[in-house]
DNA sequence: AATAATAGTTCTACTTTTGTAACTATTATA
DNA sequence: TATAATAGTTACAAAAGTAGAACTATTATT
């Protein structure tokens, strides 16, 4: 790719994450039963299963005790398990318990609504084109991701 | 569009939110010498030309007193100008001074680097598929924050 | 002219996020 | 076995974001 392009490809990501992040309403909070942080840790738990306490960290690009900080408040609602790593001692892994799947798949439905309206201004075509678009920004940036974490173990 | 689709399109918007916020990095701090939701302010009065506190509150999704908060210390920076709208005395209008054009636009350039080598695990294709559909991404957005920031205004 | 509505400010308190340093337990390395 | 590296925790501090209430100035409404 030419560099030119690849140059705007990046303007075009700087400026449409705040976009992203403003434009469609507040990250999570809505019942304040949980912090937006903890939702978007539950969000990538419900994707991806289970996490160690540093490959969660990783994804979540925080710092170590700040995992622990966050994950005793989802253990403490319940939400997710801790389960040691019986071939080394030293992992802690993390994975969404029943509760917890139902309280994102839950509350992701009441924000639903409010996304809805949003999305009310654009037309039948727009609709569709967006959706395919966010498809492949969102698997491109799965691919980032995991790319990332992979290479953040080596 | 059919019901079904729309959901899972909300679906994806809801999971791809922190996604974009977190993969690619941090927001903006870098030089620790702006914070991040400046930084955000200045990339949307560089889209925008300009704003008045209240519409530049109703984009960064802030209250006024944060809208304030955070334009004096823009002031202090030199990086934003207010003048008073002639027509309607309440309104004061900001817009980027010369500076602060000039500082966005240096430390975007810095940001790309950390970007540019998250990119380098896709391949050419994909980095072409992934610039078209992130533009339409950004248009949509940018065409819902509009009609939402006009529907405000009435 | 009186009243209501809007734009912005000030003051204040609170929540959320974030980072640093020192520590324990376990595993890998030499 | 001694040492280094890794995973996670604890304690603390500080930055950043957020919101409510009361206030001034200006414009719109009646």
């Amino acid at each position: 790719m030419q560099e030119q392009k690849i140059l705007a490809l990046i303007d075009n990501i700087i400026s449409v994450k705040p976009m992203f992040y403003k434009t469609l309403g507040k990250p999570v909070p809505m019942s304040s039963d949980i912090t937006p942080g903890a939702y978007y840790a539950l969000m990538y738990l419900k994707k991806h299963d289970m996490f160690s306490m540093s490959d969660l960290g990783k994804m979540l690009q925080i710092s170590k005790p700040n995992v622990t900080a966050l994950v005793n408040k989802l253990i403490a609602k319940g939400f997710v398990i801790r389960s040691s790593d019986k071939l080394d001692r030293r992992l802690i892994m993390i994975r969404l318990s029943a509760k917890g799947s139902q309280f994102i798949e839950k509350n992701n439905k009441k924000y639903f609504e409010q996304i809805k309206s949003k999305l009310q201004t654009l037309s039948d075509e727009e609709l569709e084109s967006f959706s395919i678009s966010l498809q492949n920004v969102k698997d491109t940036l799965l691919k980032i991701s995991i790319a990332d974490i992979n290479e953040l173990k080596n």
